[in-house]
RNA sequence: GGUCCCAUCGUCUAGCGGUCUAGGAUACCGGCCUCUCACGCCGGAGACACGGGUUCGAUUCCCGUUGGGACUGCCA
């Protein structure tokens, strides 16, 4: 097996969009198999045929693709390989390893309460083991589970786990409405698309060793195992859709970038030293399970906030205009000019988180008319502004190259002749022409507006003071 | 309840017997820079759950306690 080709897999169950625990399960599959040139296999688990649905299995496949997790092999879908766990099935009905089961669900949850009155494992009591009974309408299929020893396994980030067999029972492999269960599915899928390593979160220990009987039972050998801890909400239980945002494709949707969540999950769980950022093809290179914690973990979201925003600030303009119109069409902004779309982005990149945030504060260069911030509006278009305001206004109109060098010479020579800070007329010129009191630099903002824009709301907010006398 | 897993700053984590008066990141608090907000820089506060061993020496190894999580389905 050493020699083999590493093979790993995702399998999520197409009943919900994909969740940051899985985006994280599935990107350390994916490294582990892109690391040691393996193939990374996409399996959709849908034997639930109640729970399952193709816009779930559509919006895990928009997420892996968002994220740049891709596959080589599949998706496989498990409803379409019954055939394949029926040939398995009847093997081990052959060679005795498995057994039908006449029991009904309600004998069996009686017996289990009983059991359970009794202080005794919940656990199926064996009854049709040796009945040697045969198919019926509402019969199941159950494995011949060994009753003594234990059954181990070396974790490749746990260690060396054991279970006393005495605790596991007889699972079920065939459902009475004819259909294979979870186990079954998988170890059959697991063998007969060549897995070497299984990498899964650990709420699969416990299932670990019903799968290994499994394997058993059919004489195949066994994966590599490598089981994950979760990933916690803040308040410390399974991450679910209580804990607010945690689909990968709600990330995308407050303007994330791919590569800040990729790199957060990437960290949560996994490290290399005291090293915090990584490119993807650093991931790959340096990924490996020796260094995966064991310990659970909670979901930074103030820490992955702050690597979108790292990555915001370094990454290409040209990339960041593109991804930012979206959420620039989104406020109902239309046939933006690129080429002005992509000078502001330049000025807004060290001020913004997220994308949707740059989108936010770019409103100004964008819009005809804009609204002043209540605040803003109060502390710096006051009357007594008016007089530097209208003498600024007169410099401007007569200045003819609007760049950014020659803005400020204006301003420095203005200052220096009245004797002024600039902050005395910054702040009221940042308000009339972004109608907010932090924004890019006026000099730049000013630049991007272009001259016409820059007096046209300057001589707006003149008119907006003057009615305040 | 039973079984299995886990335990370093609020959070993510480094640490694989002495290098630890425990390092980094984030968040928080000061300061500097400055046309605002950011960025950047400097500084601050903040953790080895507890109790036994093993050892010359434990954050690191073993056991127990406590705490947390997972599983306990004809769900995956």
């Amino acid at each position: 097996m050493d020699n083999k080709k590493v093979v790993t897999r995702f399998p999520p169950s197409p009943t919900g969009y994909l969740h940051i625990g899985g985006a994280r399960t599935a990107l350390f599959n994916w490294l582990f198999a892109r690391k040691h040139k393996g193939k990374f296999i996409l399996r959709i688990e849908d034997t639930d045929q109640a729970r399952s649905s193709e816009e779930a299995t559509n919006a895990i496949l928009e997420s892996l693709r968002w994220l740049g997790l891709d596959w080589d092999e599949g998706p496989y879908f498990q409803s379409r390989r019954y055939h394949i766990y029926r040939e398995y099935l009847e093997k081990l009905l052959a060679s005795g390893k498995a057994y039908y089961c006449h029991c009904t669900p309600q004998e069996l949850e009686e017996r289990r309460k009983q059991a359970m009155a009794k202080g005794l494992k919940p656990k199926y009591d064996g009854k049709c083991r040796n009945l040697g009974l045969g198919p019926a309408p509402h019969a199941v299929v159950r494995l011949k589970a060994p009753q003594t020893g234990k059954t181990s396994f070396n974790d490749l980030v746990k260690g060396p786990i054991s279970f006393n067999n005495e605790e596991l029972d007889d699972l079920v492999l065939w459902r009475s409405d004819g259909n294979p269960t979870y186990h079954l599915a998988v170890v059959v899928d697991d063998i007969t698309m060549g897995l070497t390593h299984i990498i899964r979160g650990d709420d699969h220990v416990n299932n670990t060793p019903r799968q290994i009987m499994i394997y058993q039972a059919l004489g195949e050998p066994l994966p590599y195992y490598a089981h994950v801890p979760m990933i916690l909400g803040p308040d410390r239980t399974r991450l679910s859709k209580r804990h607010g945002a945690t689909s990968v494709l709600a990330y995308r949707d407050m303007g994330y970038l791919p590569q800040a969540v990729l790199n957060a999950l990437a960290r949560l769980g996994w490290s290399y030293g005291d090293q915090e950022k990584f490119s993807i093809d650093e991931l790959i290179e340096k990924f490996s399970l020796e260094h995966v914690g064991k310990s659970p973990g909670i979901f930074n979201a103030e820490k992955l906030l702050d690597l979108n925003a790292q990555y915001i600030r370094e990454s290409d303009t040209g990339y960041l205009t593109r991804t930012v119109i979206p959420f620039l069409e989104k406020r109902g902004l239309k046939n933006l000019d690129e080429t002005k779309v992509a000078r502001a982005v330049e000025t807004l990149k060290i001020r913004s988180k997220t994308l949707d945030e740059m989108a936010e504060g770019s409103l100004f260069y964008f819009q005809d008319e804009i609204s002043y911030e209540e605040k803003a509006d109060r502390k710096f278009l006051k009357p007594n502004i008016l007089g530097l305001m209208e003498e600024i206004l007169e410099r401007l109109e007569k200045t003819e190259v609007f760049s950014q060098k020659s803005l400020e010479k204006v301003f420095l020579d203005f200052i220096e002749e009245k004797q002024i800070k600039l902050g005395k007329i910054a702040q009221p010129l940042r308000v009339a022409l972004t109608g907010k009191s932090a924004s890019p630099g006026l000099f730049e903002v000013m630049e991007i507006l272009g001259k016409e824009k820059v007096l046209e709301r300057i001589r707006k907010a003149l008119t907006h003071i003057a009615r305040k006398t």
